[in-house]
DNA sequence: TCTGGGGTCCTTGACCCG
DNA sequence: TCTGCGGGTCAAGGACCC
């Protein structure tokens, strides 16, 4: 027979509001929401659990939640800190067991199955863990143990904030049976109406289509991924994150742009960080991707496959702006531009400006860390967003348009968070 | 309500080729 | 030469997650 596997999900309560209220107890007892600031455009992070009173939850756009509750104390996101934070969270979970896999920055699996004879049952195990994590970091987790990683996660949701449930195989069923399909990975805006107008309310509910009716509803793989769900049929395995599959940066305008030299310095800018993550990572992108949303909210991705893998700015920046160049969008107000490499592999050996024409030659590392010290340098000195408000991230080696020059600043707010 | 940023995965349709 | 078909690949969009 075997053993039972205990699968831990361990999740931080409200992690960066309950960070800001740790480091400031004058914060504790009030509602707190980090994300953007009110005013703008971005939506909610993360809030404490005095603001999830009024309503208030994670990706509400930030006006709403001001409009719920404007006595709320609205933070920007320290993200240095809370990656700190998670660094130490992670060394307590790695003294507790070796096969840990981080999901985010607040939440990891565990497996705790060879834990038995050393520690004690799963409830102990839990308690152990999560008072470790207390006394290291004065933070509190909701932990759930199952036989697999869908029940562990959804026994985790199940007892937020501070919870710890345990769920035997032998009550997986009766346990999945009684919580809402939205639990359910794959049920999301689109999926939970279709259920619903089923009449299919929890996973009981769901149980009652055979896989051929489900099929017939929401297609055949979300059909089979939802009926061994319903199941409580998942995976137990706790490893290695998969490999990166894209890399991608973007940005929302604080007002939406026509400026095409604005999009072209953006995109310039937005090129020389995916190139610079992309170089530390040792890894480069054989397709570039550009992505544009309108006012409206209407967005496109256009793609473009390059003769061999990439990490060169100049080449990244010459596929997205030659993309955005046929789309023909020209005095379309844009409100989000972005970047982004797919088809990963190992950097060539030998990198060309496959787009303007040039003769093949060496990557220019210098040219690269010379365009992100002038980035950092206009971060520095205008704040970051200085890009986005419309200062021209502008090449350095172009002494036409040098950062010395007092730069224009148009009344265009930095993006949100 | 008016919606960030960074991801993964799936579906669909167009196109090419044998 | 034309047509149909199936498979593979690529591009675009969408759903979902944290």
């Amino acid at each position: 027979m075997t053993p039972t596997r205990w699968i831990m999900h361990l999740d931080m309560d409200a992690f960066y509001a309950a960070v800001e209220q740790r480091d400031n107890p004058a914060l504790r007892g009030l509602p707190v929401v980090v994300g953007a600031q009110p005013g703008g455009r971005g939506v909610v992070a993360t809030c404490s659990y005095e603001a999830r009173r009024f309503g208030i939850h994670s990706a509400m756009p930030i006006n709403e939640a001001h409009r719920r509750c404007p006595d709320a104390v609205y933070l920007r996101p320290r993200m240095a800190h809370y990656l700190e934070v998670a660094r130490r969270i992670r060394a307590v979970m790695a003294t507790c067991t070796p096969v840990v896999e981080p999901i985010s920055i607040d939440e990891a699996f565990l497996d705790v199955s060879g834990l038995g004879h050393l520690v004690g049952p799963p409830e102990t195990i839990g308690r152990q863990i999560k008072a470790a994590i207390r006394d290291a970091v004065g933070l509190t987790a909701s932990v759930g143990i199952g036989p697999n990683r869908l029940v562990a996660k959804i026994a985790s949701d199940f007892g937020k904030p501070d919870g710890l449930v345990v769920v035997p195989p032998e009550q997986v069923l009766d346990f999945l049976g009684g919580q809402p399909v939205g639990v359910l990975r794959g049920v999301g805006r689109r999926t939970l109406p279709i259920l619903e107008r089923l009449g299919l309310r929890t996973v009981a509910d769901l149980r009652r289509l055979s896989l051929t009716q489900l099929q017939a509803q929401v297609g055949p793989r979300a059909a089979t991924s939802l009926y061994q769900q319903a199941r409580g049929i998942a995976s137990d395995r706790v490893g290695e994150r998969a490999a990166r599959q894209s890399l991608s940066k973007e940005t929302t305008f604080g007002v939406d742009v026509t400026d095409p030299g604005v999009l072209r310095d953006t995109l310039r800018a937005l090129a020389a960080e995916v190139a610079a993550a992309a170089r530390q990572e040792h890894i480069a992108g054989r397709t570039v991707t550009l992505k544009i949303r309108f006012c409206g909210f209407e967005t496109h991705t256009r793609q473009r496959r390059l003769p061999r893998h990439s990490d060169d700015a100049r080449t990244l920046f010459a596929a997205a702006w030659s993309l955005y160049e046929a789309g023909h969008w020209q005095g379309k107000p844009v409100r989000l531009i972005g970047l982004g490499i797919a088809d990963l592999g190992n950097p060539a050996p030998v990198q060309s400006d496959l787009f303007d024409g040039a003769a093949e030659r060496p990557v220019d590392n210098d040219r690269e860390r010379r365009l992100t010290v002038a980035v950092d340098r206009i971060h520095a000195r205008f704040g970051v967003g200085a890009l986005h408000r419309g200062l021209s991230a502008t090449d350095p080696v172009d002494p036409g348009r040098g950062l010395d020059e007092t730069p224009k600043i148009p009344e265009i707010s930095p993006p949100e968070y």
